[in-house]
DNA sequence: CTAAAAATATGCATGATGCATACATATAAC
DNA sequence: GTTATATGTATGCATCATGCATATTTTTAG
């Protein structure tokens, strides 16, 4: 079966992508962990409770109070009262969205890097590759926003994206 | 540019995959972090000294200490003499090696879901195309040995496999 | 109005890791 | 050959990141 080899060289690719990702952008975001996919995601979507990027970024509760602790320290979350009286909002302050463009930039040089050495039709093969595997790979349990949650949403409208789109084909049946 | 759609489509891809492994391997490794790498490249390349397994898991040395007596402390690993009296050779015990199988299945499991929306003829192109990026990935600096760390080298010859390639080509000139 | 549920926070523990340093062994310089 | 340097490993101490159990507050239901 051939079709395992695939699947090394898949793996080794996610693997190698996500080495490279990491190592930049936990040096820019000032902290590890969550914390970039933290930044990145309350900027698309202000306004989050600690309970709902808690499940975005598929933390318990506590480690979410905690890494919230951590980014306001540093000056990058406001915790604002949120519209129920026990609910917060969190929104990113102005350095907070800083870090958010800086993260999002180191992270398409190091994915350019990887699509560096393919020709035009190579890419657009590997759009239509991606669009189904990502789809597969989206289930109930591994919601659309913890796969999307480092996506820079300005280039990648929700109409087109296959996470978004079979995430509403899971929740109508 | 829609170039950039496709860029956020691999990363989310990546990030998938990536999460998908480690939540089902951390479990099964017993413990996080490098543990389930350390295993799997101890299965391939017994008697590693630690400083050459530190380099592969891009490590600190004393973290790769620490992790090799975590390892060791779950009858995991053996650290036996090496060659010279100041070098350890690392091997797997029979529970090791176990650990390992076990490892690799979850990770072939993961990563056929992750295939399981393809054709025969999407899997080709695909192949093709994680060829040319992992040879792009690989760079001096992202050693061969790094990226590979998770690989079932059984299913995937040394000499079919494009990281080892283009590390040897970086090497001569 | 009291009981249950929901959202947040805190105490405590641990895993995973790094830096600085110590220790042992090997190699090189003279 | 003895001393200086390099190499490989280990330990002390610190910190980040995280979870579990438990509190505290606010809301909602009965």
């Amino acid at each position: 079966m051939d079709d395992e080899r695939t699947l090394n060289l898949l793996g080794a690719l996610a693997l190698s992508v996500t080495d490279a990702l990491s190592s930049v952008v936990e040096v820019n975001a000032g902290y590890g962990g969550e914390a970039p996919a933290a930044i990145v995601t309350l900027g698309v979507d202000p306004g989050l409770s600690i309970n709902a990027l808690r499940q975005i970024l598929n933390l318990s509760h506590p480690g979410t109070v905690r890494l919230i602790n951590r980014l306001e320290s540093q000056g990058l979350v406001e915790r604002r009262s949120g519209t129920d009286g026990r609910t917060l909002a969190l929104f990113l302050t102005e350095a907070g969205h800083e870090r958010r463009k800086a993260i999002l930039v180191e992270r398409r040089q190091q994915l350019q890097r990887a699509m560096s050495s393919l020709t035009e039709n190579d890419r657009k093969q590997l759009t239509k590759l991606l669009e189904k595997m990502l789809a597969a790979m989206t289930t109930s349990e591994l919601r659309n926003y913890a796969i999307c949650r480092l996506c820079e949403e300005e280039v990648c409208p929700a109409d087109r994206c296959p996470v978004e789109q079979k995430y509403r084909q899971l929740m109508e049946s």
